[in-house]
DNA sequence: GTCAATGCAAATCGTTTGCATGAAC
DNA sequence: GTTCATGCAAACGATTTGCATTGAC
């Protein structure tokens, strides 16, 4: 386990003693996957990954769905919707960015602009609007499935 | 009606043709209340925007649904996604623009950012991804939730 | 007349909820 | 011991599908 994430699991019991809560083996494990995983997953991923790598541990969906929830709020992970085909998710871990997501086989790329980024604080001034946050995503076929 | 509405029409009568499907009124009606909106649909409210303004046309949810992913697919309209929430749609007659969602009132603000988009052009050519569509929302809360 | 499009109801899928039980504090 | 979190199953809401019927061509 990298420092990061044991930082991360760290942050979370912090955040949980902080607001009065309980610690559970079903929160550090939900996030400890996402903080494993390379890639974004879907709660069913996450779901299906836990009975693979703690078989001991009894883990209902809604669970998972419950500390997927929890997480987000406390922004230790984030999500990024695909519409009627549910959500993926992935650790805070890395630092900032945003998709490009490939419409043919799904692959997701992740890039970093910070003059977008920029010009997004821009646009919010403007419109006098409080940023919580934002969601880019960029679709398209990536080199491979251009072919 | 004006010109840009019926170009928008037109077009999808010709898009049907070419297809070799059929004109029906329903994709017509559909088609026509979301380039009379001035803002985003949810397909129950198109739905019941039909059954409001066109009562003696009897249209099912599901011909709304079926009508908006064809009309999505060629692109005569468009989407953005709310997560659980659904989507909602657009017609494409006004120019393309991004979105400012209050996360508290669910106002939606439009903008256009031509650096941004050029920014993302550069982004996907870096990558060798060839960009087919691309969805950006802030979230926030508007001027009037801050208080 | 042929074939695509429709309406309806049932099915599906991701996600949420109610409730009794179990675990953290 | 109290209270929050869990597992399970049932409920939910948005969207999709199967199928018999209708309507465009």
């Amino acid at each position: 386990m990298s420092i990061k994430e044991e930082d991360f699991i760290e942050e979370l019991k912090r955040i949980v003693k902080q607001k009065g809560l309980k610690y559970t083996e079903q929160r550090e494990i939900v996030l400890s996957i996402l903080l494993q995983a390379d890639d974004h997953l879907t709660a069913e991923e996450i779901y299906n990954k836990i009975k693979e790598e703690f078989p001991e541990t009894n883990v209902g969906i809604a669970t998972v769905y419950r500390a997927l929830s929890f997480l987000e709020e406390v922004e230790l992970i984030a999500s990024i919707n695909f519409g009627t085909d549910g959500k993926k998710y992935e650790s805070n871990a890395k630092s900032h960015h945003d998709h490009l997501i490939c419409t043919d086989c799904s692959k997701i790329i992740e890039f970093i602009d910070d003059e977008i980024e920029k010009r997004q604080e821009k646009v919010a001034k403007a419109n006098k609007f409080k940023i919580t946050g934002h969601s880019m995503q960029l679709y398209g076929l990536c080199e491979d499935c251009q072919k």
